[in-house]
DNA sequence: TTGACATGCGAACGATCGTTCGCTATACTG
DNA sequence: CAGTATAGCGAACGATCGTTCGCATGTCAA
């Protein structure tokens, strides 16, 4: 029961902290956004910043096990079309779940403030992205689907650029289907670029 | 006189929510900051949402200015070597000026919240260099100096990773030197993969 | 010189902030 | 059954928030 309750705290702090901001949310917002009292917030945290805390150790915990261990790693594309297909997958999932998205705004807004937060905005808008697609642009290159060049730059190369239309979505989500066709239109040009022998 | 001192009180504010947000920025330590007592700002701007406004006209305006009158764009450069170059003159400026480093940040904070903080972000983070850029790439087109494709699709897939670096370097200064020679090398890896015909 | 105005200051206001308190109800333990 | 821990509540605390007030000073036009 208080494990559940904790949850359900951490779940509405997420939401009103990608909303507002970690300092443009207060306590009596946030107790009444889960229907009880605003002291009775505290039988469970300590204080607010222990809450930010929790919701940070949550979400550095659910990276390392959803993006962190090799075994989640997307299987190798069997074709360039499939590399596409991968991607657009991929993209709808991060763009259209909520956690994730309010996980992304979150780790913008206090990237500046916490240094956690700030090493884990980096991974999930750099280095994450760009270390999976390494793997899986060796294993390309090594099928003979792409051109053999520095699989790091070309991860980088095409990852960078779906994640600033992420991004985007993010702070405009009206702009969603012109972004998911704009990610769509640049997989198949760095297909056709990098594509083949 | 009074021109100066709101000057001086945007000037302040900028740095202030540019580290600690709008939200996070109280009127205490804005008017320490200024050397002023806190009724004197009140002189000035109405309201600590004035001076928010006020900034944000500021920042509408310089950009506009700035980047937005054609005038002002940098000249189609000469030869391959040269399109590194300059890139790598523009991300030094816009890498070490304080300036624009607050202004990003400030943008990066208030996306959410505040709609024209939103529209100049999208500006600052993705249009506005991707505009840019596909006349740039048009006229080296025209030039020859690099493959006759949709250059607007090139100038998206050249300024969007860079504009991530600039992010990781406004987030992580201390890898600005990493940052600036990965821009290098991606950009000569743009050069070799698109340049001549 | 005088009067009006712009600009500064410290004190203080009411609102809101994070947090603590004392109390009650429920549920499990012995 | 008694006893104890858990989880809820409203009231209230002190701190801090944005803002206002009354007053002093300096400047400049008349």
């Amino acid at each position: 029961m208080a494990k559940d309750t904790k949850e359900k705290i951490l779940s509405a702090a997420l939401e009103l902290f990608s909303q507002n901001g970690y300092a443009g949310t207060n306590i009596r917002e946030l107790s009444a956004a889960l229907g009880m009292g605003k002291s009775s917030l505290y039988r469970h945290f300590e204080s607010k910043e222990a809450i930010w805390n929790a919701l940070l150790d949550e979400m550095i915990a659910y990276y390392a096990e959803r993006f962190g261990s090799a075994e989640h790693l997307p299987p190798v594309p069997e074709s360039l079309e499939g590399l596409t297909q991968m991607t657009m997958r991929m993209v709808n999932l991060t763009i259209r779940d909520e956690r994730i998205i309010m996980t992304r705004k979150v780790l913008t807004l206090e990237q500046y403030r916490d240094p956690r937060a700030r090493a884990l905005a980096t991974k999930h808008f750099l280095t994450g992205l760009t270390e999976m697609f390494t793997r899986i642009f060796t294993g390309m290159m090594e099928k003979g689907l792409l051109r053999r060049e520095d699989p790091q730059m070309l991860a980088f190369a095409y990852t960078a650029p779906i994640s600033s239309l992420i991004h985007l979505c993010d702070r405009e989500p009206e702009k969603t289907g012109d972004a998911m066709a704009q990610i769509e239109a640049f997989s198949r040009h760095f297909v056709k670029t990098y594509g083949g022998e």
